[in-house]
DNA sequence: AACTCGGGGCG
DNA sequence: CGCCCAGAGTT
């Protein structure tokens, strides 16, 4: 049964559309509106996966300009992909792009222009392929992003968490039957720019909306209510030992298992403590065990706490000494050295090491403007110096 | 359906 | 501090 009559939905669309023409974002990814390249839309939709378009851009400019093709990424290194990604979070995105370049130039020679086949490479989920298809290929495909689910929860009065099965098919049903046959892409886009800069979550800007006058939530009052805050897990702490080996002002760190937190990126050895284990016998078992590291295992000196979303992170980081060479797998990080593929968390670790005052930080660094845009700044000045592991 | 997976911005 | 962010994969 539609939910839509057809004058509504054209009118839905008219409007949404011309308020998105008459002025949106300039965002990177969004620079060619005709013949857009599909692996550019496709690479912003990936870093775009639960992170703010302000967090993204600095990452977006700098990994395109390192792998400016589809073909060009199929042929990296992963190591050199994670590095590109390090800090952005999520880090099976990163394996997965580069997972699905790759196939996607040998299943098809490019990105294909089909929802059910690019929904078959790795990474694309239901969203990423609907805004591909449809941004990309114009393909009319809806998406429901958090912002879309947002917009049509409030505009057609979808009680419910959005996540919850019903309400999901209902929202994506309504996605379905608004998007636009001629215009998918910036209809979809329409949705999502709303969503981003007047039906944002905690107070809406209803005097701003094109569609304000048709929205059911407002008629009731209830658009501040709607949608419910997404319940989540409590965030339970994770305790990791860390094995710190200087040698000549460098770090060691060996790569990580693909499962997991930090999956695939490069860390110091390290083992998770849990009840009474003692850290300096659990570290050095789990180095020989996992690493085939011969550790003496000494005191702590350096400890991090950070917040995650679902995890209460705490990294002790103990001074250690090889018994014996390392193994092949083993790399030095410098100091200084910022194109590796180390999370934020072990970046801070390291960084606790290299700075004069051996000084413990117990807290995340106070977030101010420009931070990010400074910490980029240095990962591009270190990788155009080149890589200096030992 | 419920979990897991980062990190930062903002009220 | 809590909640959110152009979600996807696994169990």
């Amino acid at each position: 049964m539609p939910a839509l009559p057809p004058a509504r939905r054209a009118a839905l669309r008219r409007r949404l559309l011309a308020w998105y023409d008459a002025g949106h974002r300039d965002l990177p990814w969004r620079v060619p509106q005709r013949g857009a390249d599909p692996y550019r839309v496709w690479l912003a939709e990936v870093m775009l996966q639960q992170t703010q378009v302000q967090a993204v851009i600095p990452y977006y400019e700098r990994f395109l300009r390192r792998y400016p093709t589809l073909g060009a990424l199929a042929a990296a290194r992963e190591e050199d992909v994670l590095a590109l990604w390090a800090g952005l979070g999520y880090y099976a995105r990163g394996r997965n792009l580069l997972a699905a370049a790759r196939a996607a130039q040998a299943r098809h020679g490019g990105l294909p222009a089909s929802l059910d086949a690019l929904r078959a490479l790795p990474g694309f989920g239901p969203y990423t392929a609907g805004a591909v298809a449809s941004i990309a290929f114009g393909i009319a495909a809806p998406v429901v992003d958090g912002n879309v689910a947002r917009v049509l929860a409030r505009l057609f009065l979808v009680e419910g968490e959005p996540a919850a099965g019903t309400v999901r098919s209902r929202l994506w049903a309504l996605a379905g039957e608004l998007v636009d046959p001629a215009r998918p892409g910036d209809l979809n886009q329409a949705l999502m720019e709303l969503g981003a800069t007047v039906c944002v979550k905690p107070a809406p800007r209803c005097g701003r909306c094109p569609v304000a006058a048709r929205c059911a939530a407002r008629a009731a009052g209830r658009e501040r209510a709607i949608p419910p805050a997404r319940g989540r897990p409590a965030r339970r702490p994770l305790e990791l030992a860390c094995a710190l080996v200087e040698r000549a002002g460098a770090v060691l760190v060996v790569p990580r298992p693909a499962a997991g937190l930090f999956g695939g990126l490069l860390g110091p050895p390290s083992v998770e403590l849990a009840g009474e284990d003692d850290p300096a016998t659990a570290l050095a078992r789990t180095a020989r065990e996992a690493h085939g590291l011969a550790l003496a295992v000494g005191e702590e000196v350096a400890r991090v706490e950070r917040t995650l979303t679902h995890r209460a992170l705490t990294l002790r980081g103990y001074r250690c000494t090889l018994r014996a060479g390392p193994p092949a797998a083993a790399r030095w990080v410098a100091r200084g050295e910022e194109g590796v593929a180390l999370p934020t968390a072990f970046s801070a670790l390291l960084a606790t090491l290299f700075s004069t005052s051996r000084r413990v930080r117990c807290k995340n660094p106070h977030s101010r403007p420009g931070r990010l845009a400074d910490k980029l700044a240095r990962q591009r000045s270190s990788l155009t110096r080149g890589s200096s592991s030992v």
